[in-house]
DNA sequence: GTGATGACGATAT
DNA sequence: TATATCGCCATCA
């Protein structure tokens, strides 16, 4: 990546966000981890946010809270989100074990100097990835 | 430059 | 498990 480093957060986000697989879901956390540089959840909701209600430049509607709740109101995400094949609990949230985006590859990420989602490490998911597509 | 805001996350109770 | 509180950091006023 060029030394200049420019903050451009939102633009980095965007790239992230774009590289959800349709029917895949990812939380704001992860976004943020692969954004890196210190970007956190709150940037990644900022981002989306100055997006606009409807961008369909960005797939925004993949990308929701931490439990796979649906953060937004008003903007119909689960629906859009059920468009794409994408189911939800009797809490509305999204089934996480079955949708979570896994990450980009690493191939893509760093090419474009980003970076992979930090491994739980322990009790983590049991990369059980099902190959949905 | 300072203070307030927010499509969040993690921890504490 | 659900609610409350703190912390985090880029924008906006």
């Amino acid at each position: 990546m060029p030394p200049h480093e420019e903050r451009d957060y939102y633009e980095r986000i965007y790239k992230v966000v774009n590289q959800i697989p349709r029917g895949q879901v990812a939380t704001y956390g992860d976004i943020a981890a692969i954004v890196g540089d210190g970007c956190d959840g709150r940037i990644v909701g900022h981002a989306l946010g100055a997006l606009g209600p409807n961008s369909m430049k960005v797939a925004w509607q993949r990308v929701i809270g931490r439990n796979g709740k649906i953060t937004t109101s008003g903007l119909h995400q689960p629906d859009k989100l059920a468009a794409e094949g994408v189911k939800f609990d009797e809490r509305g949230c999204v089934l996480m074990d079955q949708f979570h985006w896994a990450g980009p590859s690493e191939a893509w990420a760093r090419e474009n100097g980003f970076q992979l989602l930090p491994k739980g490490g322990a009790s983590d998911e049991p990369d059980n990835q099902l190959s949905l597509f």
